[in-house]
RNA sequence: GGACAGCUGGCCGAGUGGUCGAAGGCGCACGCCUGGAACGCGUGUAAAGGGCAACCUUUCUAGAGUUCGAAUCUCUAGCUGUCCGCCA
């Protein structure tokens, strides 16, 4: 959520800053209206209540003092009808605010560049040259058949489109990927946590894809559980309403789940093959920091990821996402794009954000300095997405026979 | 699934109707002590919101109720623990 007191402080910035994010106006203008009543709201029934505690306090005096108390049980009786309008209309008030200001996106850092979508993204760097081949590469899927690696029909059998199989040396490089990115992620100083892989409405509240986002997910019949979409939802609010110790911060953490997404909004696209299933694995990063830390960790996490690519010997790119493509908690995100011979183009496979304190005031992670209460600043990070780190290996490391050649730094966990 | 017990501040824990936002302890911060530290001693220390100072409001798992007044009484839900049952 975003900070409602800087908005009515500085509403004209404010605004301008989220209108970069395509924030309808009209929305941006209620959320400042609806903040103001809900304040006088609040100031008339304050008051009225400050009022109705002193007679109970006097009540309780007279009492005491043998005095009657007939007056005032009037005086109370008649001031109470009001009362349980005034919070009535505090009510309406908090919740006609808080429907809105819940789907309202994250500011942008003001350095970044403004744009409509992918294509005004600003390209930071080139990691490895793309291999030259002397044949024409083919397409991860039709390579997964060739080598026995991924079942799709299979997948379907079992459950339905958008799920697949793996088997023989294709599962055993998925696991031996997991276990190399976390270990690799260890080395980096993030600590390993196993979580949950079925959360609930808090949780995922905490980190914004509640409310606006439920139907992406999955959720669980008949509990308030819902399948992660992704790490970052157990990991970021496994320190939900906390208070830490800034000595404590930062946290880095690293976990592999599963994640499950409805991919309701992605009509056609990467329908073949393994780039966009409903389940997927994903090896995470998440970071929780103090404020004046986040800008350093969130380039540990980008380095953290895009070295983990070139061990893997995976060319690949970095881009700064443009305000038209950044997520709805992100103020900043940088993607890493992997190089995908068959498809002749780069592909996301990492996406590392800082959320400032967005997520952190929606789960309440505080950390504790010089006396105040302070919200923390969370960051996640992909490292990596597995599936699509297969498919790259597929691309790149493809022979002209559809042989595959596994990166060297790989050996010891297959 | 059944029975019983519990849920209080960063943590532990006292508190059974009226200055209780809550004793005490731990932790933490500052000061004294010390060559420096530990120990010891002293002081301070819940959160959110509003004025942004005094102060006011809300919060003792959540919701509803009783009452002039609820951490304290009643009901419901959730969670935790223990025992039993069931199943891996």
């Amino acid at each position: 959520m975003i900070d409602l007191k800087l908005l009515q402080k500085d509403f004209d910035a404010s605004a301008a800053s989220l209108k970069r994010k395509n924030v309808d106006s009209e929305l941006i203008n209620s959320l400042k209206t609806l903040s103001e009543t809900l304040k006088n709201t609040k100031l008339v029934y304050e008051s009225a209540q400050a009022a109705q505690n002193e007679r109970s306090r006097l009540f309780g005096q007279y009492k005491k003092e043998g005095k009657s108390t007939d007056e005032l049980k009037v005086e109370v009786d008649a001031a109470k009808a009001q009362l349980v309008d005034l919070l009535e209309a505090q009510r309406i008030a908090e919740e006609a605010l808080e429907t809105i200001a819940m789907r309202v996106p994250n500011f942008p850092d003001s350095d970044v560049p403004d744009g409509e979508d992918e294509n005004d993204n600003v390209e930071l760097r080139k990691v490895l040259t793309p291999p030259v081949f002397s044949f024409t590469p083919k397409e991860h899927w039709e390579l997964a058949e060739q080598n026995g690696w991924i079942d799709f029909e299979r997948g379907v059998k079992l459950a339905k489109s958008r799920f697949s199989v793996v088997s023989g040396m294709g599962a055993r490089l998925e696991r031996a990927l997991i276990n190399f990115m976390l270990d690799f992620n260890r080395e980096r100083g993030f600590m390993e946590v196993s979580v949950p892989m079925l959360v609930n409405r808090r949780a995922l509240e905490g980190t914004g894809q509640l409310p606006k986002f439920e139907d992406d997910l999955f959720k669980v019949d008949g509990e308030e559980l819902f399948l992660i979409p992704t790490a970052e939802v157990p990991l970021t609010n496994l320190y939900q309403d906390e208070i830490l110790n800034a000595q404590d911060l930062p946290i880095k953490m690293t976990g592999y789940t599963s994640c499950f997404r409805k991919e309701a909004g992605s009509g056609g696209r990467d329908v073949r093959g393994m780039i966009r299933q409903h389940q997927f694995h994903k090896v995470e990063l998440v970071s929780i920091t103090r404020a004046d830390q986040s800008d350093g960790v969130f380039d540990e996490m980008v380095a953290c990821a895009s070295d983990l690519l070139a061990a893997l010997g995976l060319p690949h790119r970095l881009v700064t996402l443009c305000t038209g493509d950044l997520g709805f908690g992100a103020a900043r995100t940088v993607d890493l794009e992997v190089w995908l011979p068959g498809q002749n183009a780069y592909r996301e496979i990492s996406s590392v954000s800082n959320t400032r304190d967005f997520q952190a005031r929606r789960a309440k992670i505080r950390y504790k300095e010089e006396g105040k209460n302070i919200l923390a600043h969370t960051l996640n990070g992909s490292s990596l997405a597995v599936g699509r780190t297969m498919v790259a290996i597929m691309e790149n490391f493809q022979q002209e026979d559809g042989s595959i050649i596994l990166p060297t730094v790989l050996q010891k966990y297959l």
